[in-house]
DNA sequence: AGCACGCCGACT
DNA sequence: GTCGGCGTGCTC
């Protein structure tokens, strides 16, 4: 009698909430090779094969055995550990999304599972050190030297790419290549990430500084999960102490995680990095090269990359050994993924250092609410760094009533700029320093509308204005990304030179600049004029070699770069985040505004901050004025309290879209008529979604508030499995909803 | 997410 | 009469 073939559970990488099984492979011999938990496989599905992982559990049996394929093949990869399987369930379960989604960020990339026939590779010989000797015999060029430079800070380079790197011909990586000096080889999984040199001397710590250090070290050593918070005004050299705790981990043979909003990972940070270790570490972030992504993902999961720093989907990574995470500007809005999985990185990097069995660091000069309270409940703790590292002082900020000091009109319009902004402006170019305007807007103009019929310039596609980007001639959807050139006509009424822009943007404070300061070199920094990392760079440059003395930038100035010159931050419009009813208006303006006059000063004069607001007596305004940050989470957390609003409740938006709108409401309406009833919980709804029409989908949301001991997820399964969607519309639940838009 | 199956308009 | 549009539904 035949036994029963054996079967095994496969997670594949679609939107499956559930493993699928599969028959094990058979091999030459004609038995099945039994497989483990965490192996990545190639399975068939349907009429593709796709890479999934061999899942814990036992197979379903009442599968009928002729529905069931074999797995096609088994990867080199190592088996993804128990650690970032539980992970991976335990992330499907809190957002609601498929298991196999989840799994998909951690497989992100499907080159890497392939076995290697990839180029010849090169890297440092691994006794390159011992014919140091014979570097006085042979000849050391300054070109050899470059390729030796370039191949040690890391392996794995092509021939071509090596040779571009170092800007020689590719004959002398040849020529090295028979000496002995590098070697060439195949095989991926030896591409490593060079050990950070731990006896590199960072710079003299505080005593404050060391303290933390200490206190970050010895969690690192402890090898146990605990959640600090680094909680340290903008220059108290948060980074240097978080660098202690790398090393340390590091020390322990672990891997070190850290995690940066996309916008910060600028080369700014990789380079205080690698002058504290010598190295460069692994990075991680949207825009790798393919060949580069697989590399560090096969690095990763076999150990060879000790430290990786990246965006939010680092922390899926396969890490082999991860002794310590670190959650760089914690409260910033950008850890929230809000397409596909709609998780938190912040929060799930908690859990997942929780799995790991080690410390996380959260940093942040303007924490999060939510941190700070689960600071004061005794969740998480907190290390204090006074004080300005350096001996500077927080700037002075003054706020400036534009009820009533009114910017005038200038001869080409209207004027955005007060007279005491001006005149502050003019005192601090006059002594030779430079200052910034910010607005949080980019483009020239929010809004154009017709003068003589009153239309305004929307997105086709969205509920949203179209933005007038001068230097592009052209109109620009934000949130859709639609353009189209300005009209030179109404497209309503056909009246010509009737258009006109209302509103500031970055653009039109750069022209007015122009304008009253005629003398001064002026620049612009915003999103899409740093399209690159060398323009990013070239911009950088010049605003620290004074090229440029007023600058002009949206909120990518706030983050990350380091200006020595800047003496006045202007604010244009202090209060423009605080509209729209948002959760985190308040917040998130506090924070932003916070981080942007951290921008003035420097050792030898302190910084001066002036901010133009309508709301003068708003607690936002009236906090940064006096600098009291506890304060304004004080008065915050009370708003929130009262509301029973997060993080003293819980939210779940569920955001139900479709190209019909009629049908769209249709089901809407049935949902609303089956919200069932709890105790501790409501639902509101359905809304209009704050951008009614996004991308050509007409949208809706309901609002799922419960008490904080109330999980809003098992209200949200319960309540929609009720009613099932027609195919058209799409129900996709937010559990933590960042922002409303 | 793909990819095929399915049921209604313009083509050699 | 078919070729093909993308709406709908399944994938162990």
């Amino acid at each position: 009698m035949n036994k029963q073939p054996l079967r095994c559970r496969v997670q594949v990488v679609l939107p499956i909430e559930k493993p699928y099984d599969y028959l094990l492979p058979y091999g030459t011999d004609g038995a099945q090779i039994a497989l483990e938990p965490g192996q990545v496989v190639m399975v068939p599905v349907g009429r593709r094969v796709l890479p999934g992982v061999v899942w814990d559990g036992d197979a379903d049996e009442n599968v009928p055995l002729k529905k069931l394929k074999e797995i096609v093949s088994v990867s080199e990869v190592p088996p993804l550990r128990e650690e970032l399987r539980k992970f991976v369930e335990w992330v499907a379960n809190y957002t609601l999304s498929p298991q196999g989604s989840v799994l998909k960020m951690a497989l992100s990339v499907p080159q890497a599972l392939e076995d290697q026939v990839g180029q010849k590779l090169y890297r440092l010989s691994g006794d390159a050190l011992s014919k140091e000797g014979e570097r006085e015999k042979t000849r050391l060029t300054s070109a050899r030297q470059k390729v030796i430079d370039v191949v040690t800070n890391s392996g794995g380079w092509t021939s071509a790419d090596l040779a571009r790197e170092a800007g020689v011909s590719s004959s002398v990586v040849k020529g090295l290549e028979k000496l002995g000096m590098i070697e060439s080889y195949f095989e991926a999984p030896d591409f490593f990430f060079p050990a950070p040199v731990s006896d590199a001397v960072g710079p003299e710590l505080s005593p404050d500084q060391k303290a933390a250090a200490d206190d970050l070290v010895s969690r690192v050593q402890g090898r146990s999960f605990s959640t600090v918070v680094l909680d340290g005004v903008t220059g108290s050299g948060k980074t240097e102490v978080y660098f202690e705790a790398i090393e340390a981990a590091l020390r322990e043979g672990r891997q070190a995680l850290v995690l940066l909003p996309e916008i910060a990972l600028s080369s700014q940070w990789l380079d205080r990095f690698k002058q504290r270790f010598g190295v460069a570490p692994a990075e991680w972030h949207s825009d790798l090269t393919p060949a580069l992504r697989r590399k560090t993902w096969r690095a990763v999961a076999s150990g060879k990359a000790p430290v990786v720093v990246g965006a939010r989907s680092a922390l899926m990574l396969p890490y082999s050994d991860l002794g310590l995470i670190i959650v760089d500007e914690e409260h910033e809005g950008s850890f929230k993924q809000e397409d596909g999985v709609y998780y938190h990185a912040r929060d799930m990097a908690v859990v997942r250092a929780k799995g790991c069995g080690c410390p996380i660091v959260l940093a942040s000069a303007t924490p999060a609410l939510e941190t700070m309270v689960n600071v004061q409940s005794g969740r998480y703790e907190r290390l204090i760094l006074p004080g300005r590292h350096g001996g500077a002082g927080m700037p002075d900020v003054e706020l400036i009533d534009l009820r009533f000091d009114k910017p005038e009109r200038l001869q080409s319009g209207p004027g955005w700029l007060s007279q005491a902004l001006r005149g502050a402006i003019r005192q601090t170019l006059e002594a030779g320093e430079q200052a910034m305007l910010f607005l949080n807007r980019r483009g020239y103009a929010p809004l154009t509308l017709c003068r003589t019929c009153g239309h305004r310039l929307q997105c086709p596609h969205c509920t949203a204005w179209l933005v007038e980007h001068r230097r592009f001639r052209r109109l620009q959807c934000h949130h859709c990304g639609f353009s189209a050139a300005l009209p030179e006509t109404c497209p309503s009424c056909g009246a010509e030179d009737s258009l006109v822009p209302c509103g500031p943007g970055v653009e039109r404070i750069v022209e007015e600049a122009k304008l009253l300061f005629p003398e001064a070199n002026v620049a612009l920094m915003a999103s899409d004029t740093m399209t690159s990392p060398a323009a990013t760079k070239e911009m950088v440059d010049r605003i620290q070699n004074r090229e440029v003395n007023l600058l002009v930038g949206t909120q990518v100035v706030a983050k990350g770069y380091h200006f020595p010159y800047l003496t006045l931050v202007g604010v244009v419009d202090a209060d423009l985040g605080l509209f729209g009813g948002d959760l985190r208006a308040a917040e998130r303006t506090f924070q932003l505004l916070h981080q942007v006059a951290g921008r003035a000063g420097r050792a030898e004069h302190k910084g001066r901050v002036l901010l133009q607001t309508s709301d003068p007596k708003h607690p936002v305004m009236q906090t940064l004025k006096e600098g009291d940050r506890d304060k304004f989470l004080e008065i915050e957390a009370e708003t929130r309290a009262r509301g029973n609003l997060p993080p003293f409740g819980r939210l779940a938006a569920v955001i139900v879209s479709g190209p019909d709108e009629s049908e769209l409401d249709n089901f809407c309406a049935g949902l609303a008529r089956s919200i069932p009833q709890f105790d501790g919980a409501q639902i509101l709804g359905p809304a209009p979604a704050p951008l009614a029409l996004l991308r050509g989908k007409f949208r809706r949301r309901f609002l799922i508030m419960s008490k904080k001991t109330i999980a809003p997820q098992g209200i949200a399964r319960n309540w929609l499995s009720q009613l099932k969607a027609p195919s058209r519309i799409k129900v996709v639940v937010d559990v933590d909803p960042y922002s409303f838009l």
